[in-house]
DNA sequence: ACCTGAACACCGTTCAAGT
DNA sequence: ACCTGAACACCGTTCAAGT
């Protein structure tokens, strides 16, 4: 009894789509290493050895491409975050996950200063796609609020925007992620 | 005795010049404040009725074109901080000085990004711009932290970077501005 | 000396034509 | 169903030709 070809029309062409899209993501790596996130999408196309079209099919817009590299690192915050949320110390596990965070956002240039952009426009995709993240962050500021180790009053769309302004910076992220942490911390 | 006309040549045309300037000038602005600071600079051109030959004469890329929109604001927080740096409260001088920089960052849709991305870039031309601005805003600083109201290791460039960081979220600033105060200051 | 606007390179985006 | 690449709009930037 073989598989209907009707439940999965094309399949061999579908997976070659799906190999370009794993090598389109691969070469975008590349690219935003090396020259940051800026690049445009027809070079991406080139060096992948792919017409812009198909580029395009696939990542529609330059933010979701950026989006769809980003997922990966998204979801290992999440996870991240999760893990830390049983901690010891919940306001150093926050740290902690902070750092995380910031030393990601550093990987690329120009990273922070779109994923800041992204964080203040709720119609950006980017802004919904991180939201698994923001949420499992969410969770491991409220232990460390209830643990009194934070302010009450501080959200974490605040938290987040700040995190972002020191991983701008590049420089003195620990001073000023101790100074940040005086601030909200309440001993 | 005529004045030489080699003394001053073509002095009529450079007074012509100097209004072609002006007038980009006040486009711009109002270009800024209703489409933001994205505005290409033939738009500016063609809404001035100059060619865009003239406005690359007179500001010789986009960022020139802020940063002379932006030097009078330059200036006035400068002469701010200087009018405030006898102030009997040191430390509240210095935090009415950074809602003044707020509310005029957020004055132009854009322009907290792009003002943060100069700040990060040592070559950009907005960068070297806002020293005077900034080297005011030290001497606001240094007095409250030597009044015992601010953290002595904060430094200007990082104070100024959180305070874009607070006009990016263009909301809850006060709460926020209380927050980074709580933060930085001792008592 | 200053202005004009055509021209070029570049990027985002679309789509008719292919397979 | 997916891919290609020409084509269009748009923006930054330059420069030969005008006055």
């Amino acid at each position: 009894m073989s598989r209907s070809s009707t439940a999965f029309p094309g399949t061999s062409r579908r997976s070659d789509a799906l190999r370009n899209r794993e090598r389109l993501l691969e070469v975008a790596r590349e690219l935003y290493a090396a020259h940051g996130t800026d690049v445009a999408l027809r070079d991406i196309a080139e060096r992948a050895g792919v017409g812009v079209g198909t580029v395009y099919r696939h990542f529609p817009t330059p933010e979701a491409m950026l989006e769809a590299v980003m997922s990966d690192r998204f979801e290992a915050l999440r996870v991240g975050a999760a893990a830390l949320a049983d901690a010891h110390d919940p306001r150093a596990a926050l740290l902690d996950w902070l750092r995380t965070l910031i030393a990601d956002l550093a990987e690329y240039r120009g990273l922070p200063s779109s994923s800041l952009a992204a964080m203040n426009d709720e119609s950006s995709q980017l802004y919904r796609s991180c939201h698994g993240m923001r949420d499992a962050a969410e969770v491991l500021l409220r232990r460390a609020q209830q643990a009194g180790g934070i302010r009450p009053e501080l959200r974490v769309g605040v938290l987040l925007r700040l995190a972002h302004a020191l991983a701008m910076a590049e420089e003195n992220v620990e001073l000023m992620l101790s100074m940040l942490v005086t601030g909200i911390g309440r001993s």
